[in-house]
DNA sequence: GTCTATATAGGGATAGAC
DNA sequence: GTCTATCCCTATATAGAC
């Protein structure tokens, strides 16, 4: 099995159980690998596994979602993409939100640099998509900042309730939000 | 020490670290009891501490939060008490929730029903207090279940970013945000 | 590259002295 | 009600065969 498609039975494990949860004996399970055999692709063992799952989901993140901020389509419709994107990247809600797992505790000790890095980036490309759309820029940037917190607060929500409602509501709801009583692109 | 203040001094670490991330090792240095101590109060574990931690978080919750929404002040003040209240709850956006940390892997499994029933219940008064507004009912619950969404994502960003402007911002606009276009009461 | 076997530490839990 | 001591299990990590 390839690197990536072993990175992509760690993640759920992590998105699962959090990252003390992630024992070996879940990511072995998960992966089919035995614990030496991770330890053979992860010399460093379950950080290095948490970084690789973390290095990768951003990866994933760039490459979908921010990307279709920085399309040539006009600003609500790479809002609407991005939200089509996020259903997506979080299955419909049912995922949970990695940045979120991963700042708490340990893994926080551990992972706090790219998890702020990661939502800075994240708020900024909103941000940017939204002056361009004639937003005043500080208005702007709390709007972005506060599409990451309906996405995040649904998400939490979702696996609360278990109920994926509100995250399908808030991200039908996010493009007219954000460009709200504002020059229409 | 009063059962009380044992259980308050638990509460922090599963905060902190998770269900599984909360160790008898962490929770008898929280506590200041060794781990055969914590069995005497607790003799089902680590399990029956998380159990008491969160009816003690349930019970405060009520008594201060939701206790705000029906006092006999008008809907817009009852709100902005809320408000009030929990920025102190939540230390002014520094605590993590623990309906959020205790809906992850084993622990969800456990509290699963309790931390639905918590969620359901704030939204319910949120929403009724709404209603007394002059919002109409559907709408009305809407917003309340959007409050609590802006609540919870706050709190990801807020150690997500380490800066609690965002958790503040939500709570400054919130009373407003639920009340706009409606029957100022 | 994956396995079995094993080392070492820490986690949860209990017995019994005080 | 708190402690020391201890048990068993799981967790992380490594060695070395195949």
């Amino acid at each position: 099995m390839s690197r990536e498609k072993t990175i992509a039975k760690l993640i759920g494990v992590f998105r699962q159980y959090g990252y003390e949860g992630a024992t070996l004996s879940r990511l072995s399970e998960a992966t089919g690998l035995g614990r030496a055999s991770l330890y053979h692709h992860f010399p460093k063992g379950k950080e290095e596994m948490a970084e690789a799952v973390l290095e990768y989901i951003n990866s994933c993140f760039e490459t979908t979602i921010l990307a279709s901020l920085r399309t040539n389509d006009n600003p609500s419709q790479r809002l609407r993409v991005m939200c089509q994107n996020l259903n997506e990247f979080y299955s419909q809600g049912q995922n949970t939100c990695l940045l979120n797992v991963m700042s708490l505790g340990q893994a926080n000790d551990l992972f706090h640099a790219p998890i702020q890095q990661a939502l800075k980036t994240w708020i900024d490309q909103l941000a940017q998509v939204l002056v361009e759309a004639g937003i005043e820029s500080t208005i702007a940037r709390q709007r972005a900042e506060d599409a990451v917190i309906q996405i995040q607060g649904a998400l939490v929500l979702v696996r609360g309730l278990d109920d994926i409602a509100p995250f399908k509501r808030i991200l039908a709801n996010l493009p007219e939000n954000l460009l709200e009583d504002k020059i229409v692109s």
